[in-house]
This record gives C-alpha cells, structure tokens and sequence, in this order.
DNA sequence: ACAAAAGTGTTTATCTTACACCCATGG
DNA sequence: CCATGGGTGTAAGATAAACACTTTTGT
C-alpha cells in the first residue's frame, strides 16, 4: 500500500443519530416508524437527506454528542438513546475519511409535537425512505433490525409513549414496530411476567367501553446499555 | 462551555481487540477463557498491561485494522471479529481524548500455538486480570458479557475448535465459557437442531471407549455482525 | 340491551429438563 | 467383560399459542 496525501491521511469522527417515533402512516392511517432527516447543505451529497449529526467535539462524551446534535437540529430529547455501530469504511464518503459512531433513539409523541419542524428537516416513514447520502440507508436498516430485535426481548416499547399508557397502547407500539398483530390475551400475560409495569391505580376514562388500567414503567430491568 | 487549547481539540482514534482462547487454567486445570495484553511502552499508564490496539489508518476499514493490529502485535489471526463497542468517554484517557473502537475476536488453539509469545506480550485468565491501563478493565467485562451472552443463542463456540470437532469437545467450549456443566444428551439436541453442524461421516479414533463422530461448522447461519 | 374492548381462564402444542438406558470401543 | 464416554429414548415440567368466555363501560 502507499500513502497518500497529507491531507487524505486524517480521520474525522462524527456522532449520527437514528431517531424514531411512532406516527399514523399518511395512506393507511396505521401506527408506523417515522424518522426525521436532516437535508444536507454542503458538497457531498449536497440536498440529498442524511441523518442528523455532527463532528464529535474533544470535550463531549459520545452520547452527549448525540443528545446535544439532536437537540441543536431537530430539537428532540430523546427517552431512550443506545450506541448502534461505529461505521467506518474507508469509501463510505467520498472525499474525507469519516468514522461515524451511530446512536439510535426512540422519542415520545409528545416530544415530537414540541419539536421544531424546521426548513431542512422532515420526517419521513421509516420503511419508505428516499435515496440518502452517504451509506445512511445501510445504516438505518442496521438500526431498524436491532429496535425490531430488541423490542421482543427488552421492554423499550414504553420509551415511545406517554409516562402513564395502557396496555392497549403498549401493544400498539408492538404491533407498529414489528408490522404484525398480536393477541391482546397473550401479550397482556406476556408484558406483565417481565415486571416492569406498575399499575397506577387509575383507569382511562371516556373509551366507550370499559376503562382500562394505567401502568407506568419502573425501571429495575437496565434501559440502556447492556450487552447481548 | 469554554474552548481549551487547540492541542486538546484533537480527537484520536483507535482500534483494539479483546481476543479471547480457551487453555486449562494453571491451577485448576479446567479449560478457562485465556486473552492476551500487551505491555505499555509509553507514558500514559506505562509498564501496566493494556489491550492490543493502536490507531486507525486512514486507508484500512475498521475490521482491517483490528486484523492489522493484531497480527503485528501478537501473531494471532482471529477465526471470528465482531464489532464490540465504541468507547469514547471524555475522561478515560488523563491527557489525549481518545475514541477506542472495540473489537472482540475468538481464535484457535493451533493459532495460539504458533503465535508469537513476544517479549511485551503474555496471556492472562479472563477472569483473573491485574489492573489494567484506562478502562481496558470494563471494557473485557464487557466483551466477557457479551461473548457469554451470545455464545447461548449463537453457533461461534466453533470458533475456538479445529475445522473438524466432537460435540463434546463442542461442549466443553460451551461449559467453559459459561462455568457451568451442561447435560451431554440435552446439549446434543440443542445443538444439531441449530442446523449448523454437518457430520464429516468420520470418526474420532483412540479415546479408549466408543469413538465419537466428527463435525464440521456449515455456515448457512451468519457468522459476523448481524443485529440483536 | 348491545357493541366493544378489558381482562381471565382453559386447552393444546411445543420446547426444556432430567435421567434411564443401550452402544461401541480400549484395556 | 468391564469401565467410559457416545448416543438414543422418554416422561415430567415449564412456556407459548389459540381461543372461549366473562366483565365493564358508553351509547
């Protein structure tokens, strides 16, 4: 091998964040995955969408890097936040070398309506995405099949609802992630063994049926960050 | 948030691995997890015992670099490498802000036999490590994690056998890795139903009681990198 | 009273676990 | 022919899937 240029021989480090949330999809109206891109603004892949990110500054740590680019861009604070991959390729961009630690993240409804939906972000539906730069796609199909595979073993489905839900809508957010139905019978059962749901007390009202309970989350199971 | 000298601006980056072997412990003499360190040279924690590393090329892939590193340092050629974790906490370097892309590797006896036992170089008991340099301690505790994790829902015990194996030597990578003692005839089951062993239609000979049968790993199943 | 979803119970199949037992070889 | 691990069979227990059925509200 030979060496090249000076300037070839530098590598940058950048922080990126795939984000998801759960929205009605635009025709069928079911729930789906939504993420939001960022257009870009500079030479390579100029206009085309990428995910949010950024240079990792020398004095943030790597999942503020994330929380904070998040914040800057999309201005989203994200529930849960879990290291996806470091890709690294060297032709993975063009010109620059770039090492990119991935994180993905799962955001709350309500976070979403708070979030600023400005000129050069949009957000689009996770399974219908248009061409991106850089090698993004690959990256987001990555991040796709670990919240799919992750959701069946963790209980990281509440990160995408309200502090109380019922389990109703935790099934939902099932049934939305892994584009299946599930029986209500069995997932209740199933949702409970894990212990982590603690019921309020109170119950939804006005459902035009019987009211069902309220549960929040208690953490006692690692929501972040552990090996598998 | 102030901006410090331009010297700490930079962000480094490095590649290392924890290779893990399987040997008999000294004592004990039942097989246990065996990893290799090397010792520092330079001034940051120089003299103590460190994972085998160094910085990313701009012109190798990540993967490569683990490969490259390793090769050069200890001799090994690992039979399984996957992406561990990214480790990049502000702090965990006292003068550089280092990034340490972390690999994980499994090689085979054979290959440990013909390594290279340098002069920096010496292999311990994954379990019974001495302080380490950085955080190089929680980062085996976290490949260790993982490897025990993964080794129960996928086939890479292989990866510490000879092409051709019995389901006990099989076995034994499974009871040792895991500390525990497995039933022979259940671990049997287990693991031709995973559909991954093929028979060689030999036989192992000379073990002074009925002579097992040989397998060969057949791939069919990933190896390396997919989501969990 | 009826619809509709909440919540409970039950049956069946499937997958683990434990362990009894036969098989093939070296000594 | 005996000891030793290889390999097969099987019964008991635990888990998961399918679905009937009862409960509680709004209309």
């Amino acid at each position: 091998m030979d060496t090249s240029s000076a300037i070839d021989q530098r590598v940058s480090l950048a922080v990126s964040t795939v984000i998801f949330a759960l929205r009605p999809h635009p025709e069928t109206g079911e729930m789906t995955l939504w993420l939001p891109l960022v257009r870009r603004i500079r030479d390579p892949y100029e206009g085309q969408w990428a995910l949010p990110g950024g240079p990792l500054e020398a004095h943030e740590d790597l999942a503020a890097s994330a929380r904070h680019t998040l914040e800057r861009t999309t201005g989203l604070t994200p529930h849960y936040l879990e290291q996806l991959y470091a890709f690294g390729n060297v032709d993975r961009s063009p010109d620059e070398r770039v090492v990119s630690i991935v994180y993905w993240a799962l955001v709350r409804p309500d976070e979403v309506a708070r979030a600023v939906d400005g000129e050069n972000v949009e957000w689009f539906v996770a399974d219908e995405l248009p061409p991106l730069a850089f090698d993004h796609t690959e990256i987001i199909d990555y991040a796709l099949a670990r919240l799919r595979a992750k959701i069946t073993y963790t209980p990281i489905a509440h990160a995408f609802l309200p502090e109380e839900f019922t389990l109703a809508e935790l099934r939902a957010v099932h049934e939305a992630v892994l584009r299946t139905t599930l029986d209500p019978a069995n997932f209740r059962r199933q949702a409970l063994a894990t212990k982590t749901l603690v019921p309020t007390g109170t119950c939804l009202q006005g459902t035009s049926h019987r009211p069902p309970a309220l549960f929040r989350f208690e953490a006692g199971a690692p929501s972040t960050e552990e090996p598998r």
